[in-house]
DNA sequence: GCGCTAATTAACGTAAATGTTAATGATTGG
DNA sequence: CCAATCATTAACATTTACGTTAATTAGCGC
C-alpha cells in the first residue's frame, strides 16, 4: 500500500479524522484526552491511534506514564503532494477553492 | 459521513486509485476498458465504479450499450478543499512541495 | 515493593468490504 | 424478434475493520 492510499484509509474512518482534526485545533494532548467526549473505549481509541501513527499522520511522545499525541506532517504531506500532482483536475472549474489558493499565495 | 471522508474512503482502496489514476491518464474509458490488466471480474470492477460515483470521483455517460466513465471533479475538490485548510500542518517544512506549489503559482 | 493510573495489547463477536459466479437489464445488428 | 454484447445487480463466501471487555505493560508516589 502505497503512503498516499494508507494517509486516505487513516482518513476515512470518522473518529480517527475528528482526533486528527482535534489534535490539529488543540496541539499536543495526551491518549487520554482523546478519549473524551468520543463515547468509545478507551481501547478502541488506542487502536484508531495505532493506525493514524503508521500512517504517518500523528507523532507519539512518551512523558511518564503519558503517550502525548501531536499531528505528523508525513502523512498530510503525502496528501498535499497527491493532490497538487492533480491539481488539473480539480482546479478547472474555478471557484472558491481556487481563489483561496491564490489568495494565500499572494499573501 | 462527509463529502471528504467519503472521498478518501474511495481512494483507499488500490483498484479504485488506479482507476481513477487510469481516466486521468487516458481520458474518458468505457467500463469495460477499466477491467483489462486488473485481474478482477467486470462484476468486481463494476462495483468499485459504484463506489466512485457515489463519492464523486468519476461520472457515468451513457452511450448505447457502453457506460463512458470521466474523472468528476467534485470529490476532487472536496480533497483538494480539506488539504488546502490543513495546510499550515504540511507546509511547515519547507519542502520539495512547498516550492511545488509556489512554482505552479507563478505561472 | 505496592497500589494506582495511563495506555496498549489480546481475545473475541459482529458488521462491512471485496471478490466470485449467476442472473438480469438494456441496446444493437441481422 | 433473436442473439450477442455491455454492464450492472443478486446471492454468496471470505476477509478485514471496528467495537467490547479482560489482561498486560509501564511509570509514579507513598
Amino acid at each position: 500500500m502505497t503512503t498516499v492510499i494508507k494517509a486516505f484509509s487513516a482518513l476515512s474512518d470518522q473518529t480517527r479524522m475528528s482526533i486528527v482534526e482535534q489534535l490539529m485545533t488543540e496541539g499536543e494532548l495526551a491518549a487520554g484526552d482523546l478519549i473524551e467526549g468520543r463515547g468509545m473505549s478507551g481501547a478502541a481509541i488506542s487502536r484508531h491511534l495505532k493506525v493514524l501513527r503508521e500512517a504517518g499522520l500523528v507523532r507519539q511522545r512518551v512523558q511518564g506514564t503519558h503517550r502525548l499525541y501531536t499531528v505528523d506532517g508525513h502523512g498530510l504531506r503525502a496528501i498535499a503532494d497527491w493532490t497538487i500532482s492533480k491539481r488539473a483536475f480539480w482546479e478547472a472549474s474555478l471557484d472558491r477553492l481556487d481563489a483561496a489558493i491564490t489568495l494565500e499565495d499572494q499573501a
